[in-house]
DNA sequence: TAGATTGTTAATCGATTAACAATC
DNA sequence: TAGATTGTTAATCGATTAACAATC
């Protein structure tokens, strides 16, 4: 454990591995070199060699990487060998599909308080989760311990919510709604938002601007 | 239009820029400087002006930016001055909660056609559109010109209706299935996978970590 | 031993930021 | 004219990739 920065960029592709291991382990792959991964990843080796470098000497040279250590270890680094509590606020379509994910992301994510501010919503049930008003929010989230909030409520609530979530202590906010919060630097954000995602692609259609090339 | 190459990460900060821009036409604010779209949007103003003189001279030395004017440029670089048609491929939750931010997003990008394997699914509708057979996708794709494909199917079935997508000669692809795709270079692929997110957040956790810096 | 592959250093590449002349 | 702010060049910073000694 060498005590660099580790840069965003080596973090987000710290999950990346972690899926593409847990499925190399699943079809009983005992090893993995880092040739493979970047071919099936579309990364650079050295890459991949240098972003696990900066957490420890996994690798065998001339081996490669034991599957089932390099994908301890991985969780290890993202803290997911403790069960990490999440709420979600907003339980509108998009909360309720990523609320259907909690089967899935059982590395050791878990949510596990549904908030909405709608009275029509409270009290009905999202996955065997009853959802609370947001109002009851701060009190539950110290209670249950929760570390990170999954924000789904129209882009003008998502502020207000950011800040209860923030007083509530919590560590770690993801925003779906499509706006610009403000958070304490102690809070680690991350923008998730779709609606950008969307219109950048459109940056890259064609336009037909091809057909005028008729070089010589 | 100077002939740079412009950088993935300049074109994804354009619909930031347009959302808070039409924010402000909202407010009928005329005028933005770069200070103050920074300051808002949390990055550096000479980034911003650096951005947009990618694409023209669109300031005014002194005064700063025309609101009105930038947004209608912004949409012609993003080719938002046109109907973008998109289909959604996998009307499950997740698929539907995208589909309801169809009036949000008009940005003049819609969703023409809805397309899911189940047989229980084909026939409901979705938004007044009616889910299609995955069967007829490629027709449909052709037919509608949609030029933008939205993935929301289960990670196994993902390449392939990628595959079929690409054949169907789509332009770009979002992928929401946590899965890495493989598409032909002509195709944009951009990966839309939360599940990614939520885990690499995790590595931030204070994980008490800090309790042990007792340092003189 | 020969072949493979890591971990790491150095080289390269690209993106961000600072600085400032031009000018409204 | 004085103040403000752009567009752009140069400086800086950071991330990716190449190369290779170490070693399984």
């Amino acid at each position: 454990m060498k005590s660099e920065k580790i840069s965003d960029a080596v973090v987000r592709r710290l999950p990346v591995y972690l899926r593409f291991l847990s499925e190399l382990s699943m079809r009983e792959v005992a090893t993995v070199s880092s040739q493979e991964l970047g071919q099936k990843l579309d990364l650079n080796p050295a890459q991949i060699r240098k972003d696990l470098a900066y957490f420890g000497d996994f690798g065998r040279k001339g081996i490669g990487y034991d599957v089932s250590y390099l994908i301890e270890k991985i969780r290890q680094i993202l803290n997911l060998d403790q069960q990490i509590n999440v709420a979600l606020v907003g339980a509108g379509n998009l909360g309720q599909a990523l609320s259907n994910y909690n089967t899935y992301l059982k590395d050791n994510m878990k949510i596990v308080a549904v908030f909405d501010a709608s009275p029509s919503k409270v009290g009905q049930k999202i996955n065997s989760l009853t959802i609370q008003p947001i109002e009851d929010m701060v009190e539950t989230v110290q209670r249950l311990k929760v570390r990170i909030g999954i924000i789904t409520v129209p882009d003008v609530e998502a502020q207000r919510v950011a800040d209860q979530l923030t007083s509530a202590g919590i560590e770690a906010i993801l925003n779906f709604a499509p706006t610009i919060l403000k958070v304490p630097s102690e809070v680690r954000l991350h923008a998730a938002d779709f609606t950008t995602d969307l219109l950048s692609l459109a940056y890259y259609l064609d336009n037909e601007k091809e057909n005028d090339k008729h070089d010589a």
